[in-house]
DNA sequence: TAATTTTTTTAGCTTTGACTAAATTTTATT
DNA sequence: AATAAAATTTAGTCAAAGCTAAAAAAATTA
């Protein structure tokens, strides 16, 4: 069993290596990232190496190996349930969740992380609108993007909420909003990263990035 | 802020404390019951004492401090809330939740144990029965004790019960049993723990040990 | 290409919190 | 009271996981 320690520098190269190159990660990124030396980044390479769950190369970079990617993204799954769960059950905003979830994703035990993916309804979408790997690992990676993440002037449609709380499906319905609505991006706000929309070309809003988050949409063609 | 290893010395030394002369631990019985060396937990003792938690007196023995007393009260009812959040939202049975509240009673946030209070509903036992201390560290300690305790051909009032699933609820509804009813002991059966109790002198019932613990009785005067 | 800068690794040190073996203190027994 | 046994502490070791400073390799620039 790794201590959190390990499974947290395996989390973070798994994230790094998304934005890399074939899946390279640089010793310094990951020091910078885990505010830790660069020698301490050596002297832990080399350890996840000896125990094969990453392939490290010195002077060249490290990138996971298959079983150091299942412990990962089941890292990530635990991670990201729990803020599900902070945001869903207990009420916290978001914003203050991902410290505690640092601390929770540690937890060693499948049945609990089972239940509690059951217990919140085996959602896709963390509160922050990143994919939950399911309990296989398989991260569903289907072609929506956060409505926080869309583009100026782009034409969408509503594909996907991430929150069933009465007060946010009261206010969609407020704003007449429904799954499969044309959504046109006017202006995006960079002060407060407020977004204005069309829906359906016609009424327009201005939509929190609370709600944005909250929100995915699939391209138009 | 301490570590988790500080923490649970601190709770094992309150458990250990609330059975022992004076609230004074032995060395070796708290070795015991962590499961380390007597020369680990000498040195453990001394660094508490330094941190003004613990008072401890060479060959004599450990006991807390009012500081040191506050934090073990405080993991105590980080356990005991886990538990109760494992057995009531998440359908853990209640001999399974242990090891994981072991984990869980080391997550540091204050607003995360006070929102998991609330959503709980400010439950007072958990789930084997045991008194769940308030945000200010106090532990009711009413003067009713837990079914599964009750001495045998004593007769007893129904205080409390702690478990307001709706299959608890039609249990206690077909046995006809209310708060408030008398109930006589009047077998307890070694091989399996359940109770024969006769209800306000009429109907007898055998009531397993589940059941048992999440019912709370007073003496009968 | 040679020199310089940046990145990465090596070497050696620190703290936390375990351990065993030996020494000491306390308690129990003759 | 003297001795034996049990409990406790001291001394020294180890692993995990961090650190800084110095050395080495790679990348960049002159």
């Amino acid at each position: 069993m790794l201590s959190s320690v390990e499974e947290n520098y395996l989390k973070y190269i798994f994230q790094l290596s998304e934005y890399s190159v074939n899946g390279v990660v640089k010793t310094n990124d990951l020091a910078y990232k885990l505010e830790y030396s660069a020698a301490s980044v050596t002297d832990m390479l080399k350890k996840l190496a000896d125990k094969k769950l990453v392939s490290y190369k010195k002077y060249y970079g490290v990138s996971l190996t298959k079983s150091g990617q299942q412990i990962a993204v089941h890292v990530l799954r635990k991670h990201r349930l729990w803020e599900t769960f902070l945001v869903k059950k207990l009420k916290f905003t978001w914003d203050k969740i991902h410290d505690i979830a640092e601390q929770l994703e540690h937890i060693q035990s499948d049945e609990l992380i089972d239940k509690m993916d059951e217990y919140l309804g085996y959602p896709k979408f963390d509160p922050h609108g990143d994919p939950i790997p399911n309990k296989n690992g398989t991260i569903s990676v289907p072609n929506v993007i956060c409505l926080a993440d869309a583009k100026l002037k782009k034409t969408y449609l509503l594909a996907n909420v991430n929150d069933d709380s009465a007060a946010f499906l009261k206010y969609l319905n407020k704003i007449q909003l429904q799954l499969g609505d044309k959504l046109r991006i006017l202006e995006k706000e960079e002060f407060d990263e407020t977004i204005r929309i069309a829906v359906n070309e016609k009424q327009q809003y201005v939509i929190s990035r609370e709600a944005a988050l909250n929100m995915f949409v699939k391209e138009s063609k």
